[in-house]
DNA sequence: AGGTCAATGCGTAAAAACTACACAATATTA
DNA sequence: TAATATTGTGTAGTTTTTACGCATTGACCT
């Protein structure tokens, strides 16, 4: 095994780790960051261990910038997986094959397999500004349509699903785009995000009286032109009255 | 060191343990349970270790009827606390002699009081069936009222906090009082749950519009008497209609 | 350059939900 | 048996949500 990788793994928990599920926004679809394992067919959820000396949130704030680049974005627990059929529908000794591979035998063994708790993130991140690097196991990073994801690694398909429905829960007492879409944008792209993240078509003209009854946005002089047809306005979001809904959880009723 | 407990210890996850908020409600109270630490004055949340054979879901089922008895209520993870500011308000080396004294020196040590990762579950149980046991450690459990909680150990008043925050958001989505109520139970003794939990009061009339509104709930031909004044008609919840408002998570507007 | 097209901006009416009370009914107590 | 405090039921006014109409706009096509 890998002395540096080694090294690191004897300064970090063992029994516990972080898993993210990184959600973007492009090109009116809902996707989620993916990446490869060396060696294999695999695909895995972003995720990393926690040093002694650094707090659950910020090693998922550390682990999100190592993956991503990006820092002060939104991120946040959604839920901590530690069954005991986390790998129930995976053929063990193909991925405990692969963890081999990685890792050296020398150091993964049937213990951790057992009994191993990962603390599930959510972040919401601006697309365009992502540049998604690899890590250690891995040598590929993709951006996965919601409705697309292949079958991955671990429990990593629940954790996708669980991290969603967490979404949608919080769609109806908090806004939600400050950090899914960039700075300025308009009504339609906004009604976009909510329509896709859950799931359902919504009336245009009422999502954008009720949008602006939140008094959150600010309406911008500007229009996106460049697209067909007339030139929409643009927006952008009023951060202290935005974070303030957020303090406030003030209801969304959608 | 007690060689039992040793050996409890060394079947258990050592980085990660369960810290549990258990409510009960009681003469128009919502208490919390709490456990004194023995040879001390202070007190804490009820919790314990995970074996490794076992789900985290599972180690805190199990927990909560080791220290209450009861089996199948109402149970789950509300966050997962991992700060490294879990003990910054508290006089470390005397905690540091408390755990001794419990522990024994040769167990715990600086390491696991730098970081050790506690999952926080919320359980709702009917006060009058609790039979509340304490554990190793301590020596008295106590029923307390939400409002006059003492300074607790480690960084359980936090959680009682954030536990509390999550009950009440929890309010706004699912039902809530089959495992916090006896089975029959009267239209103001819910009402007075609902009005504990949210801290505010509610109007008497709506709120029976409401509850009815749901279809969750079966009136009985009986009535509670013994109390004074009129007696009010005493309603059941019907288990498949509230476990289908749960799982739909069905708005409530309160 | 002007008509066509499809999406945007703004508005209104009906339906549903919520809020605030009014009043009769009733089991216990004095 | 009357007094009392609480329960059971209803209703009107208000607000919120839903459904949809219509004029406007900017790019595209001819």
């Amino acid at each position: 095994m890998d002395p540096k990788l080694k090294a690191y793994f004897e300064s970090t928990l063992k029994e516990v780790s972080i898993d993210c599920v990184i959600f973007g926004f492009h090109e009116g679809e809902l996707k989620v960051l993916l990446l490869k394992w060396k060696g294999t067919e695999g695909w895995s959820l972003p995720g990393g261990k926690i040093y002694l000396e650094e707090s659950v949130n910020d090693a998922a704030v550390r682990i999100l910038q190592e993956r991503t680049g990006l820092k002060e974005i939104f991120l946040q627990q959604f839920y901590t997986f530690g069954g005991n059929d986390r790998y129930k529908n995976m053929d063990k000794a193909a991925l405990f094959r692969k963890l081999e591979w990685a890792f050296g035998a020398d150091f993964y063994d049937e213990k951790y397999m057992k009994r191993h708790v990962s603390l599930g993130y959510m972040a919401l991140v601006e697309f365009e500004q992502v540049v998604a690097t690899p890590d250690w196991y891995t040598d590929e990073c993709m951006w996965c349509e919601i409705s697309a994801i292949p079958e991955l690694l671990f429990d990593h398909n629940e954790m996708v699903e669980v991290a969603l429905k967490a979404l949608r829960r919080q769609l109806s007492y908090q806004p939600i785009g400050y950090n899914l879409l960039p700075e300025k944008f308009t009504m339609p792209e906004l009604q976009r995000l909510y329509e896709t993240i859950l799931g359902k078509q919504l009336d245009r003209r009422n999502f954008q009286k009720l949008m602006l009854s939140y008094d959150i946005l600010e309406k911008l002089p500007e229009k996106r032109t460049g697209g067909a047809f007339k030139a929409p306005f643009l927006y952008r979001f009023d951060k202290e009255k935005y974070d303030r809904a957020m303090r406030e959880e003030i209801l969304f009723a959608i």
